[in-house]
DNA sequence: TCATAGTCTGAGCAATTGCTCGCTTCCACA
DNA sequence: TGTGGAAGCGAGCAATTGCTCAGACTATGA
């Protein structure tokens, strides 16, 4: 689980084919963590349900904690992505509408695979940082700072790093919450994570 | 990790000296659980910590995951209790006043250890439910839920079992972002857990 | 002092794990 | 068809795990 030493990726350049591979070998992993859990997925169970030797599956991951982390950060990325092409696409809108947006777009991810996102998040958490990882996180914080500065007039509260994690806090907690209850519809969780979110910022 | 079966209480009654047995494997776990994580928790560093054979162990968990459960079932018990006793003290006061010792209170207690909180809401999730658990937890959203509904005439929102979970939820995920981000005082954070939870209730 | 019953011990078993490495298969080019 | 090397394979090793059980220890009463 702990990775010992940064361990040098085994095979960093990936072209065309083996992309497959490595493709299968993370989509593998996530199916069995979330519907089977952490424990079950070891490498063995990993390469068999991804078509794969172990062999392969070491060729291109140093580790299993690689596995892991390369999913989160996919996972992250993916996220950040989104927000970027929202906050910049959205530029001169309200606040309202813009967030409205962006948790629109969180709610979706986290929901489309609750189980995993959950997983994902705590295995974050307990890893030994990442600087890829980190970057990544940082980059979602920085998005949500920016967007609150873009609307620093319109809200009470200061548009600092602090608010920014708040922010991502509150709408993660939410939503892991309403997941665990069995919550499945997004329009009204979205609409609960937004009056969450404009309550605090004291938007007016 | 998962149980597979229910696997009956090894020895329920336990008097006098064997609470202390008892409680030192407790003790053990949860220190290792928070500071060197979720893989060095194995029955025999366990054993090993509390200065317990891994034999008598197992004389009073059946199970490495009944550690684990009675770890959380304890955590949750004493934050209902601290609930409990708050709500029931406090009665006629306003909801701010009241909501700000629960929020201290519960503020206090995941601050005091963040990282075997978080890792025991991690536990929770991923654990097959357990009756008890499931009625500590119950307990702990009823008891919001009739505070919301002593105060329904000063909220806007309804005072239903989502609006509990979503003020859990919401106060959860906000203490967990600022532990992990390092934040270690607590008034400002309860500041704003605070600022939060009148925000998404409408409080007026 | 002994007998009995309750408690505690820890070596070690069976199962599982992460991972390696000698081998086979594949394929581009001659 | 021959040849080189890259890509893939999977049996199996070394380590670790959860847990058992036959015996050693201790306390009590006679």
């Amino acid at each position: 689980m702990t990775r010992k030493q940064p361990a040098t990726p085994r095979k960093k350049p990936l072209q065309a084919r083996s992309r497959a591979l490595y493709a299968a070998i993370l989509e593998a992993t996530a199916r069995i963590l979330e519907d089977e859990g952490l424990d079950a997925a070891n490498t063995n169970t990993i390469a068999e349900r991804a078509g794969v030797s172990v062999g392969s599956l070491y060729q291109y991951f140093p580790d299993k904690a690689a596995i892991f982390a390369e999913l989160i950060i996919a996972s992250e990325t993916g996220l950040g992505d989104m927000l970027e092409a929202l906050v910049s696409s959205t530029r001169g809108q309200r606040l309202e509408v813009r967030m409205a947006l962006l948790v629109q777009a969180a709610v979706e991810q986290q929901m489309a695979r609750p189980q995993l996102a959950r997983l994902l998040d705590y295995l974050e958490a307990s890893m030994p940082a990442d600087p890829q990882l980190l970057a990544a996180e940082a980059r979602i914080l920085n998005l949500i700072e920016q967007l609150l500065l873009e609307h620093s007039d319109m809200i009470a509260r200061p548009a600092t790093a602090t608010t920014a994690l708040d922010v991502l806090s509150i709408a993660k907690g939410m939503v892991d919450g309403a997941s665990f209850a069995g919550e499945t519809q997004q329009q009204p969780l979205e609409a609960r994570v937004m009056a969450a979110l404009l309550g605090y910022l004291q938007y007016a």
